[in-house]
DNA sequence: ATGGCCAATATGATTGGA
């Protein structure tokens, strides 16, 4: 079973692009970011007919995540628990049913929370202190359980090609990666790292300044398995050749192969 | 030459992204 995540940067304008990722990689689940618009105005047609059941949490003008799934949701819970005053919307939750049990799975937003001296980055870490109760609390259950997403974290300084362009932004700061650690230490496994300690792998490369050809690039898209998730892995991977497609997104789909059947 | 982008919005300039 296959399960993906992709920061699309507007499902409205990437529609085209989606559709053929989804013939060519047939993924099971799909967790989408910066879907850029209300939930009214999300194309849920348009997965509809390629057999996608699909459940939205979106906002006017940016941020909004989503989820496809080929199986039907048993349950879907928007919004991440922790701060009811927070109104965007970075965080959808759902359960599908597989044969022999259930699958919980997130679609996450991570803030990305430059410039690092102003309230941006203040709500960038209260939200992972968030997402780290949450997961404390869901990994209680000791399930097969996914967080996936656009965490806007790079890890290591193998996960960028140049890391010294990164040491004074929110997404590598050493607060940020502690924070970072302090959520995969409750025992998450980084589907990608789990199967590779190749540098070089990233997925995302900036518009700007030709940084595609010149693959400067830097792995910030990331699933975390649950220990009963982890042992179920098969294979993990990055679509990277989708980053050279005609309008493109800044992100490509990471993906990971789990032994588990649909029901 | 040592910079270069993209998307959404009561839109033609601003905001957010990373």
């Amino acid at each position: 079973m296959l399960v993906a995540t992709w920061n699309v940067n507007s499902v409205r304008l990437r529609l085209g692009n989606i559709l053929a990722w989804l013939a060519e990689r047939s993924p099971d689940i799909v967790c989408l970011q910066e879907i850029k618009c209300v939930d009214e105005a999300f194309p849920r047609e348009a997965f509809e007919r390629v057999g996608y059941n699909v459940a939205v949490h979106g906002q006017k003008g940016f941020n909004g995540v989503a989820l496809l799934s080929k199986a039907p949701f048993d349950e879907v819970s928007p919004g991440l628990m922790g701060d009811d005053s927070d109104v965007q919307a970075r965080f959808i939750e759902a359960i599908v049913s597989v044969k022999g049990g259930i699958l919980r799975v997130i679609s996450l937003y991570l803030p990305n929370g430059n410039p690092p001296d102003t309230d941006k980055y203040s709500y960038k870490i209260k939200w992972m202190e968030r997402l780290t109760a949450f997961s404390r609390e869901r990994l209680k259950l000791e399930e097969p359980f996914l967080l996936a997403g656009d965490f806007n974290v790079i890890p290591a300084p193998k996960d960028a090609k140049s890391p010294g362009n990164w040491v004074n932004d929110a997404l590598f700061l050493p607060k940020t990666r502690e924070k970072y650690h302090a959520l995969t230490n409750l025992g998450f496994t980084d589907a990608i790292r789990a199967v590779s300690d190749d540098p070089g792998l990233y997925t995302f490369w900036d518009y700007q300044a030709g940084a595609w050809p010149k693959n400067e690039g830097i792995r910030i898209d990331h699933i975390l398995l649950s220990p009963q998730a982890a042992d179920l892995l098969k294979s993990a991977g990055i679509d990277k050749h989708v980053r050279g497609w005609e309008k493109p997104s800044d992100h490509v789909p990471v993906y990971v192969d789990l032994a588990i059947e649909p029901r």
